[in-house]
RNA sequence: CGGGGCGUAGCGUAGCCCGGUUCAUCGCGCCUGCUUUGGGAGCAGGAGGUCGUAGGUUCGAAUCCUACCGCCCCGACCA
């Protein structure tokens, strides 16, 4: 493809809305333009990149078994209404203001409605049915360019069985295709798992890429590779040590502190020593719960513990409730319910807030003074923690993700009556599984872990093109020539070249564009370079250069790129 | 949906606090011509704007006020 007749709008600046880095290069790369929040086009060079995604992923569901549809991103909202999936989404569904039809947020209904009465004997299964399509969601808040849009293509897999045992089957194979595409498209990426209890139920892994720009938090342990989302991720840790001796209960007058920090500095003590109160509100009752030092309290592990909704209480109330403002609030004289973390199981010696402005009380012994205590998890796990199964540090980071295999079972089989019927004649809902990429977010994740400051560093896998060819004073006629035979030999020899063969654009600005776009093998051909019968080659990653005579070129790239 | 920020030419921006002959600035990009061609060229000339939209205050609004729209960030939400 020759560049002076390509549309490829690259930009010098970074673009005022753009933050996170795959956004920053797909949009000065000239891959995509945004229409709309969350919305984006794709221009012809990122839409070839979705298409060697799509290819890779094709290949890999084609090998699995799988069979490609196109189903309708426009549906009727009443088979919506089988499932009662209108409700679920809320806002989240987009909805066709002049006719009865939604914008589709994934497929599971319309895969279901056409295996029911379709698929009807056990002889037929297992099936696994997928596409590559445009999802529409509403997303209250679209954010990190194409990482999280209202519109986005999504791979989709639907699998059917007849046993459990089958649907086992489906999801390993799932699973491996997915390892396959993933690795295939180079990507560094862990898998939560549901044995980490990330989305509870009985089969459930996500496939996740360590990135600033994703919305997850996760813990990790590089060693064994536990992984689990922070709103449930554990960590071994020595909870504190009990004092041989207590001491007194003791009220401390303790003006204007507040954090526990503050606490610590005024009275010389340790973070350890401190127990930290913070009230929630649960069934319109306060609980307070205690946390060691500066721990954090994990809402989604409260909630679970509870049965429902948590609040923190607001300010006003905290005075109502205790008798003082956060800052001074502790279990002592605390009237309600009183749950704590296991850090502080048994702990003495202990410093909290008095329930009384500017005071604290030292000397508590949980034991002693905190008769009808309750211990659970409720911290939220940090980084260098241990890992509860290896005993190696745990890393917490954000993470982005970019598949979902789920076992679904028979939720949509049944709401929707899709059965068959087994060996003995008997009427059962298929056994069904579902299987999610996102399409561009591999594209985006690439992009974040593959790029430097002067642009993105393409694989050979995804790479637009191979080759990026650089002639360097398009007003020297040895230059073109040279230049346009390397082309079409390429061409002939069915390498996918990009040509800058702009007359006017300096060789810098050349050379910045080339980097920025990031094509794996630069060839640069000057003037000089071709008195000698030779140009250059630029390995883009790791920028090594390497002088050619032209006849070697073509078997010299077929080296490098085979 | 809450909090914060922003909206001036294709992109990036100055001016806004303190309204008025600096009032529409500058850089990049674009067009024409000449020169230049190994890391984002130089000179000369040129095109491009309802200052997000609508009201209001005022003799006078990019600038002040109100509402709305759009975008970004943080949070809430996220089968």
């Amino acid at each position: 493809m020759k560049l002076s007749k390509s549309f490829v709008p690259t930009l010098k600046e970074v673009p005022n809305d753009a933050v996170v880095a795959s956004h920053v290069y797909m949009l000065r790369s000239g891959m995509i333009r945004m229409l709309s929040a969350g919305i984006y086009s794709f221009l012809p060079l990122g839409y070839k990149v979705i298409k060697k995604i799509s290819q890779i992923i094709r290949e890999e569901m084609d090998f699995i078994g799988g069979q490609e549809f196109h189903l309708p991103g426009l549906n009727p909202r009443e088979i919506w209404e089988e499932s009662n999936r209108v409700e679920a989404f809320g806002e989240t569904m987009f909805h066709i203001k002049n006719r009865d039809y939604i914008l589709a947020p994934t497929h599971e209904e319309i895969m279901t409605f056409h295996a029911r009465n379709v698929v009807k004997s056990y002889k037929e299964l297992p099936q696994i049915w997928y596409q590559i399509q445009t999802k529409f969601r509403n997303e209250a808040r679209p954010r990190s360019g194409v990482i999280r849009g209202r519109q986005f293509l999504m791979k989709d897999s639907y699998s059917f069985d007849a046993t459990w045992e089958g649907l086992d089957k489906s999801y390993e194979l799932h699973d491996k295709a997915y390892r396959r595409i993933f690795d295939r498209c180079d990507l560094k990426y862990f898998i939560v798992g549901a044995s980490s209890g990330a989305m509870g139920g009985t089969g459930s892994e996500e496939f996740m890429v360590q990135s600033d720009a994703g919305e997850d938090t996760v813990a990790y342990c590089k060693s064994c590779g536990y992984a689990a989302n922070v709103e449930v991720a554990k960590s071994r840790i020595n909870s504190i040590k009990y004092d041989e001796k207590s001491s007194e209960l003791k009220e401390i007058y303790t003006p204007n502190v507040k954090s526990i920090d503050e606490l610590c500095e005024y009275l010389k003590i340790n973070e350890s020593q401190c127990a930290k109160s913070r009230v929630y509100i649960h069934n319109e009752k306060p609980i307070l719960v205690l946390m060691s030092g500066n721990d954090e309290v994990n809402e989604v592990k409260l909630e679970k513990i509870l049965g429902g909704a948590v609040r923190p209480a607001h300010t006003e109330e905290l005075k109502e409730i205790t008798g003082a403002d956060a800052g001074s609030i502790g279990p002592i004289g605390f009237k309600g319910r009183i749950i704590s973390d296991n850090q502080l199981i048994n702990a003495n010696n202990m410093y909290s807030g008095a329930n009384k402005n500017d005071f604290h009380i030292g000397g508590i012994d949980f034991k002693r003074d905190v008769i009808e205590i309750e211990y659970f998890d409720l911290r939220v796990v940090k980084s260098g923690e241990e890992c509860p199964n290896c005993s190696c540090k745990l890393e917490v980071f954000s993470a982005i993700e970019l598949g979902h295999i789920f076992k679904l079972g028979t939720k949509y089989s049944n709401s929707m009556g899709a059965n068959f019927l087994d060996e003995s004649g008997k009427e059962n809902p298929l056994i069904m599984g579902s299987y999610g990429i996102g399409v561009e977010r591999v594209m985006a994740c690439f992009i974040e872990q593959h790029h430097d400051e002067n642009g993105i560093i393409w694989d050979k896998t995804l790479a637009p093109f191979q080759i990026h060819l650089i002639g360097l004073n398009m007003k020297k006629q040895e230059v073109v020539d040279a230049t346009e035979k390397i082309y079409s030999d390429f061409k002939t020899n069915g390498i996918d070249v990009l040509f800058d063969d702009r007359v006017d654009a300096q060789a810098g600005f050349k050379f910045k564009d080339a980097d920025l776009l990031g094509m794996p093998i630069q060839i640069i051909v000057g003037d000089k370079k071709l008195k000698e019968n030779k140009v250059e080659i630029k390995i883009r990653k790791t920028n090594e250069r390497i002088e050619v005579i032209i006849d070697e070129l073509q078997s010299k790239v077929k080296d490098l790129i085979s």
